[in-house]
Order: C-alpha cells, then sequence, then structure tokens
DNA sequence: ACTTGGCACTCGGGAACACAGAGTGCCAGG
DNA sequence: CCTGGCACTCTGTGTTCCCGAGTGCCAAGT
C-alpha cells in the first residue's frame, strides 16, 4: 500500500514541516526534494496517505501537515538518529567537566540537555531502589531531634529529621551509627527492608524503641520519596515555540512530579530510546507535544532516565541524537565516580 | 497638589483596572464607586493624574491604567496589607505540619505560596553565611575519593566530592573527621575561614596534605555555592495572566539563579515586605512585572528571603499578606527545628 | 473656586466585503 | 502509471465603514 516513493513523500513532508512550521504542498516538495516525479503525481500520493493517516489538511486548500501516526512512522522507519557534531560533543565534555557530586551532574546535564536540544530537559535522579548503601549519618539536633542522612553508591544524598520518643545520649547516638553502617553498609536498598528487619534482635532492649523509630524512618525515606525526585529546565523554550494551545497545561505538568515520571515511561528496556508522539503519551493537555527519553545508568544497569519535552513538530533525528548522547556521557561520568 | 479625591480616585483606578484588567474610565469609576462626584470631575482629577505620570492612556479614546509610579503610590500610600482568611491560614499550617528537613520546607513553602498567591513564587535557602557548622562528615568513595558533607543548624546539607592527592586509610579518615568536628561544631560559616587556616598545625605533618585539599573544598563551598541555592514554582500562573509580552524573557529569567538572586532584594532590613514595580527592577524582559518579596528567618536574624513575581496589574494587599504570612510561617517552623 | 451637564471630537476594534494566491481533485492524453 | 491542464475551494489579508466608549473643553450653576 505504502510503496517507496510514497514513504520518501512522507519523509520530505516531515521535514520540510519541521523546518518551515507551515503546512507543505505538492509544489514546494516538488521544487525543494528531488523526487523526480511532477506535483501531481505527488499529489496522487499525499490522497493516499491521506487515506492512511498519516497526514492531514488543516483546510481544503492549504497544504499537508503530518499526524502523530505520520511522525511515528517517520520515527520508526524514515529517519536516522544523527550522531552530534564535533563542537556538540564537546560542549557537553567541557560541560560535565571535573569532579562533581550528584547535585551538581544532574542540574548541569538537565541545562546542557535544554540548550542543546532547545527543548525543555527532564533528569530523573538515580534511582533508589537500585543504589546500595554508603554510609549512614546520625546528627542530633536537639534531645530528642536527630537528623539521619542516607548516602548511596550513586552519590545520592538523603536527609530526614526524626523526632525521637525519649532523650538519647550521644555515645548510644555512636553505637546505633555504628550498629547501622555495619549492617546496612553495601547493603542493596531493595534489601533494605529484611535487613532492617532483622537488626532489632542485635540491639541491647533500651536501644530499641529509638531503633525502631530510626528504621521506620529509613524504610519510610526509601518508599515514600521512591524515585520521585526529578528536574526540569528550559521551560522558556516552550515561550519560543509558537504553541498552538495549552502552554499552560504543560508547565502545569512540568511541575507534577509524578506526571513528569510517567512521562520519561517506565520501560525497563535498556538504554534504549523512548519517543512518545502526541496522543501517545498518557495525558491530555499534552497533545501537540512529544517526549524523547532514554535510560541512563553507570555500565549495564540503567539507573534512571532522562529526555525532552518538545513540540510534535519537533526535529527527531537531532533531538534523539542528543538524548541519547547526554544520556551515554553521564552514564560515563556516574561510572567514574 | 493631589489632594485627598484624587487620590481616592487613582486608588478606585487601581482597584478596578486589577480586577478587570481593561482600561477604566471616568463613567465606571462613578458608577462602582460612591465617589460622590460626576463623571466630569473625575475627568478632571485623572487629568491631573495624568500629568503627575501616575496613570496613562493607552489610546485617546481609551480609560485609563495605572502607571509604574501609579502603583508605587498606591502600595505606598493607598493600600492596606490584607490579612489572610481564616480558611488560608489553616491552609498554610496543614501544608507546613510535621517534622520536615529543610528541602521539604522549602519545596512545600515554595508550592504553597505559588498556590495561595497565583503567581510565580520563589524560596531562597536559608543563607549559608548566616548559618553554623552542625557536622562535618567524610565518606570514603574510592582510595583517593570521599565525599565531603556539611551539615549546618539551618538544616542545610551540602555534599562535595573530593579527590585526594594520596590514598588514604579509614583510620586517619576517622581521625580527620574528629578534629574537623572538633574544630567547626557550631562555628558560624562566616568564621570558617579563619578557622581552618589555623588547623593544620594541630594535624601530624602526614595528614596535612590531604587535609589543605579537604579544607580547601570547604572553603570553596561556602564562596563559590554562597546563597545561590533557589527554586521557583508556579510557571504554569504566568501563562494565565495573560502576558503583554515577554513570556519568554520571563521564564529565562526565573532559570537564571543569579537574576533571581537579585530579584528578591539585597536589602538588610529584616522581615519588612519589598516590593519591586515594573521598571523598577534592574532587569529588562521584566517590565511589566512586579516581585514582592520578604526576608524570613528564626528568631530576630534574617537567614534568606522569598516572594512572588507576577504582573505588576496584581492584587498588590492580597499579595503583600500572602507572602507576610508565609515568611513568618517559615520563620516559626525554622525556629521550632 | 469648584462642580456639573452638554457637546463635539477622536480613535480603536469589529463587521462586512472583496480579492489574490496557494493548493487541491480530477480528467484526458502521453 | 505519470503528467499537464483546468476548474474549484478555501484561508488570510487588506480595505472600508461604522459604532461606541471615552475624552477635553466650555459655559452655566452652586
Amino acid at each position: 500500500m505504502l510503496d517507496d516513493r510514497k514513504l520518501a513523500v512522507l519523509r520530505a513532508i516531515v521535514e520540510d514541516y519541521v523546518s518551515t512550521h507551515e503546512p507543505v504542498g505538492s509544489k514546494a516538495l516538488a521544487d525543494r526534494h528531488n523526487l523526480g516525479v511532477s506535483p501531481a503525481t505527488i499529489r496522487n500520493d499525499m490522497a493516499a496517505l491521506e487515506d492512511g493517516g498519516y497526514i492531514h489538511q488543516p483546510h481544503t486548500s492549504a497544504g499537508r501537515v503530518p499526524t502523530d501516526k505520520g511522525y511515528r512512522l517517520f520515527v520508526d522507519r524514515l529517519s536516522q538518529v544523527k550522531p552530534l557534531s564535533g563542537a556538540e560533543r564537546r560542549a557537553i565534555e567541557t560541560f560535565l567537566a571535573g569532579t562533581l557530586d550528584l547535585d551538581e551532574i544532574v542540574t548541569r546535564t538537565v541545562r546542557l540537555l535544554a540548550q542543546l536540544t532547545r527543548h525543555v530537559a527532564v533528569v530523573q535522579y538515580p534511582s533508589l531502589t537500585r543504589s546500595t548503601v554508603r554510609h549512614v549519618e546520625i546528627v542530633p539536633l536537639a534531645d530528642t531531634r536527630v537528623m539521619l542522612v542516607l548516602i548511596t553508591n550513586t552519590g545520592r544524598v538523603e536527609q530526614r529529621v526524626v523526632d525521637l520518643p525519649e532523650v538519647i545520649a550521644d555515645d548510644r547516638v555512636s553505637h546505633l551509627r555504628a550498629v547501622l553502617n555495619a549492617a546496612l553498609d553495601g547493603c542493596g536498598l531493595a534489601k533494605v527492608p529484611e535487613t532492617v528487619a532483622a537488626l532489632p534482635e542485635h540491639l541491647s532492649p533500651e536501644d530499641r524503641p529509638v531503633a525502631a523509630t530510626i528504621l521506620s524512618v529509613i524504610l519510610e525515606t526509601l518508599v515514600e520519596r521512591h524515585e520521585e525526585k526529578i528536574v526540569f529546565a528550559g521551560a522558556a523554550n516552550l515561550a519560543a515555540a509558537d504553541f498552538t494551545i495549552g502552554l499552560r497545561d504543560v508547565l502545569e505538568a512540568l511541575e507534577e512530579q509524578v506526571v513528569l515520571m510517567r512521562l520519561l515511561g517506565e520501560t525497563d528496556d535498556l538504554s534504549e530510546l523512548t519517543v512518545r508522539i502526541g496522543s501517545e503519551n498518557p495525558y491530555t493537555g499534552l497533545r501537540g507535544t512529544s517526549i524523547v527519553a532514554a535510560g541512563y545508568g553507570s555500565g549495564d544497569k540503567e539507573l534512571a532516565r532522562l529526555g525532552v519535552l518538545g513540540p510534535t513538530r519537533m526535529d527527531y533525528p537531532v533531538t534523539m541524537g542528543a538524548v541519547r548522547a547526554v544520556a551515554r556521557y553521564v552514564g560515563q561520568i556516574l561510572a567514574g565516580s
């Protein structure tokens, strides 16, 4: 049904529309791409593509615009991820150079990605559940209040304030800290619950109430805060893209951690690129936007995801190239630290 | 020059324009506010106000709109900060209830403020230089790499990764940690530099190179990161306010930490409300926006600032009330932890 | 001296209209 | 199956026109 030339026409339509932002007609296509056929022939092909639902006519006498389905076909079969230019690659390297802690890495990454793609960038912090504990610290704040600091191998630092049921002396704090570290150091966070459950038996009875409170907060931290830490940047790019409508909806979605999480995708396929086009994503109000996301991680396992959100009429090959490259670089940086 | 009635007219113009978003004419004023005079008289007053530069006529045959100078007069002399309703006060309390760590307090505060005012909210983290050290932790990451964690009395947790010049054994790490904590615990951050400078003498020669590296990073953290930690929320509210132009400029400014810092104001007058109207603030591209800010802190000293940014045509009394109330509540929360 | 009603004037914005141009679908011929 | 030609259908733009809101000014009233 769709022969090679029709696919070529579709590709040409997508490319022209992305660069001009205006519906593209048969004549313009024949001029700008040497398809070797006349406008009339192209019109026939266009009619077929429209029947198939790949393109759409805003008005009777206007050119064609790709539909979500058309973009999907383009991304899947008609385009190749475009590698970054040397300059861009160098920009990434300088941007992420130096020894950095996790906060800095994430902050810089999200800005870099926004700048590179000219879209809104979204970066998720490395997942807690896939990390291991590196250190637990208990800092006394007041008689019955301590701050609990949890450091993971991915460099993530989680802090919680804990109200204790009774006054606790400094040496007991030290003892507790030692016990906790001995038990949890190197422990995969997924295994923390069982480790924690077994812990009270190793403690003297007098320490148990306090320990129980602290342990429950540790568990809570892992469950509640889960993987919800996520940041975005480049909202200004949304204003530049002359958005159809719903800029407000998009901004609202961006400020909802949960929505962002879902947008990046729950897929577990390694660092594969995920593209969600327009209505393919589950949120109304995000019609007209596409998401390009990838997983990143040190070595083989995916730690978290990052990506960009932009209008469906984005330049997919370039955007996908940038997202993939940044994901890889971040992975390397994390592996090195 | 400006008698009481002219001021009343100006107030009426500001109030009407804020609620309708449309230029207001003499007839409408006479109808909606009982000023006790006829439209013709009001017109005369308006002419005087326009001569004074307090109001402005978009077109010859349109109503009047307040100028920045007009808003300024309104804020300074014609309005009273409006206290929050009981429901709003309760909302604040429930929103900030529970024992929270600093990150949570700041995150919730900025969202609360955005929701309450329907503008963009901005909150600065408690200033580092006005805090004291509560705990220093050194966590080994690799042979020549450690993570440095700095906890302040305001609950702020700063983390840095440090590359060391040589391999360091665990017991030496412990020793260093003990020395650092002994020296710095309770130390005002402003005094850290001198304390740090005196420190190497108390150390054995073999520890000095490593210590020097770590100390320099501590100093760097205090100087470089200074007070630059700042967050915002509620960008979606910008889209709702049918902005004249420059939504893009505003979003860009919001993503620049430095610009945000300056916007909140560098004033040191305690928790006084600061209002910057339109062209009063130093950034082009923020014409058409006003900032309402206040300092917050536990007890008497100002730790940092928070505020909102919205169109100049905002409801100042209500906004100022909300900002002031939130600043006070946050101060209380911080004092309690 | 201030207020007020009356009046002529100005100008922006919306409605009505026409028109050019781009683009299409279809058909007949190569 | 491709192509040139042709009639047709729209949108967007520019023009004109008119209504109405709002003003400034003036002369009369208090």
